[in-house]
RNA sequence: GUCCCCAUCGUCUAGCCAGGUCAGGACAUCGCCCUUUCACGGCGACAACACGGGUUCGAAUCCCGUUGGGGACGCCA
């Protein structure tokens, strides 16, 4: 028996039950390299959504071993800026969204602005008017938004009536004459049913007529999304377009486009929305939907990264807290769920303690120590720091809240809660034991303060909370924090002795 | 209005395609344990198949309808 190439291998068996013998990324890279692409808009900073996008597009290209292109769409003058693109591309940078093709990178099928491609649509649009499948279109926006207006009250569908479809060249010219502005229109005549495949939904149909004749060069000269995306997905040869679901209905635009153009077409998958708690899509009304809000939280990379990677999908496995290296080994589009979720900032916290406690100091001080309030910052060195964080970093969602948590950690407590003031009360005695016993250990660690503070206790008369309360109280100014002997460690002997005599005092 | 999509605990979801499980997990909430406190951790509780019809011995799962929600209907993307 001879033996079977890879590729032969890969091809004949790829339907057959022996196909699960070869991981899907291998077997996909036989065949073909695949190739995805996020293609935002710069009118914006990344949102939730949209980085959700990006990174399901992401994980699917580096699973199956292929490529990931970003596409910057600045079609929309009025709103697209080089501000917003320079977000955007620094936003999925610190995502992690490491892009193979694109601004900044390069490529073979560049450029990947579409303002940088004018001459792609313009060539394209004139084929598809000489092939008869667009024509140019002279109505005004005046006029097209009181016919929108018309149709909407007469119970109709909202769409382009035709009107210069079959327009002769003479007519044409008449109108070029009068100085109307001219757009080029794709022309749906002839269209019927059509059934787009979903890799993550399955085939979705839309019947003929549903979209009218619809707008692909602007009377500017500037292509419309549906042309560009379209022929640009084609051109990039990529191939698995990945989502979000509100564009269903581009897509049907889009595979017109593909067939009248004779291009080959990518393989779809659309993925859920996600919605704000009001379950309408996610904007900015939303409270902080952009991913620029949570990087400047302190909420780090990857928990961002691993809490998005879970709205609207699922692994097999049971744990929740994955790296984006498993996250990488672990998707599918398969396992993309159909309905939309909401994001949920109090998962997304959790996810992230979770991430900053397996982390530690050694994998996030660095991140974090900009959290820290100057007075710390100056009061401890690098070593020090780190400890505080370690301690902190029992539940720290965001490095944000390090700001809050840090006052046990000032020389001197600046406040006293009322649970510490209550503590202090009556306790002058035993803080003066303390102070003076503290001063006598040496060297200053943790075997040393644990038999200090049940030595005081003994000679005070003291135990369990009337021992442990009045301490804390004086040395954190706070009634609840983090373990007592953990905090005395890192202060050091000074402070602690500062701050019981203080509130011995006081 | 028209078209498309969706429907499991409050939230994210598993299970659905190839009907048979006390409908599983996680977050949140509550309780208990651990602990000087808070947290972490452990244990436990609460909590869902939208509704109505079929098909079937049997339906969360398949089919139809209803309701609800969402999306799209731009010279925005």
């Amino acid at each position: 028996m001879r033996e079977w190439a890879p590729w032969e291998r890969a091809g004949r068996w790829r339907r057959g039950p022996l196909s699960s013998f070869f991981p899907e990324a291998i077997e996909r890279s036989l065949l073909k390299k695949t190739r995805v692409r996020f293609a935002p808009s710069p009118t914006g900073y990344l949102h939730v959504g949209g980085a959700r996008t990006a990174l399901f597009n992401f994980l699917f290209a580096k699973h199956t071993g292929g490529e990931f292109i970003i596409r910057i769409e600045d079609t929309d003058r009025e709103r697209s800026t080089g501000e917003f693109e320079e977000k955007l591309l620094e936003d999925l940078s610190w995502l992690g969204l490491k892009w193979d093709e694109g601004p900044g990178k390069g490529g073979d099928l560049g450029p990947y602005r579409q303002t940088e491609r004018m001459d792609i649509y313009k060539e394209h649009a004139l084929r598809l008017v000489a092939g008869k499948r667009a024509f140019p279109c002279f109505c005004t926006n005046e006029e097209l938004d009181a016919k929108r207006e018309e149709m909407k009250n007469a119970g109709a569908p909202p769409q382009y009536d035709g009107t210069c479809r079959h327009l002769t060249d003479v007519e044409r010219e008449e109108r070029r004459d009068r100085g109307l502005p001219e757009s080029i229109r794709f022309s749906v005549e002839g269209e019927g049913d059509r059934t787009i495949a979903d890799m993550a939904r399955g085939d979705v149909s839309f019947p003929a007529g549903m979209v009218g004749d619809f707008v692909i060069l602007r009377s500017n000269g500037l292509p419309t999304y549906n042309f560009a995306a379209a022929l640009d997905d084609s051109l990039m040869k990529i191939t698995h377009v990945i989502r979000g679901a509100e564009h269903l209905a581009n897509t049907l635009r889009q595979v017109m486009i593909y067939d009248a153009l004779g291009m080959q077409q990518p393989q779809f998958a659309h993925i859920p929305l996600i919605l704000g708690e009001d379950r309408t899509k996610l904007s900015k009304r939303h409270g902080a939907p952009n991913i620029m809000d949570y990087r400047k939280k302190g909420y780090p990379a990857e928990a961002v990264v691993n809490y998005l990677a879970f709205l609207g999908w699922s692994t097999k496995g049971d744990s929740e807290i994955l790296s984006m290296d498993d996250l990488i080994g672990e998707f599918e589009l398969e396992r993309v769920s159909d309905s939309p979720s909401i994001f949920d900032e109090a998962k997304l916290n959790w996810v992230s303690a979770s991430h900053v406690r397996a982390g530690g100091s050694e994998r996030y001080l660095d991140e974090a120590t900009p959290f820290f309030p100057g007075a710390i910052r100056e009061r401890y060195g690098a070593e020090s720091l780190g400890k505080i964080f370690d301690i902190l970093s029992d539940n720290l969602p965001s490095f944000s809240m390090i700001e809050h948590e840090t006052d046990p950690f000032m020389p001197v407590p600046l406040s006293f809660d009322d649970d510490a003031t209550a503590a202090l009360e009556g306790c002058g005695e035993l803080l003066k034991i303390f102070a003076r016993s503290f001063a006598q250990l040496e060297p200053w660690d943790v075997e040393g303060i644990k038999q200090v503070i049940k030595d005081s206790g003994k000679e005070a008369g003291v135990k369990g909370k009337g021992l442990y309360m009045p301490l804390r109280a004086a040395v954190t100014g706070r009634g609840h924090g983090p373990d007592l002997t953990a905090i005395l460690l890192v202060k050091g002997k000074d402070d602690v002795i500062s701050a019981l005599e203080a509130a011995g005092i006081a």
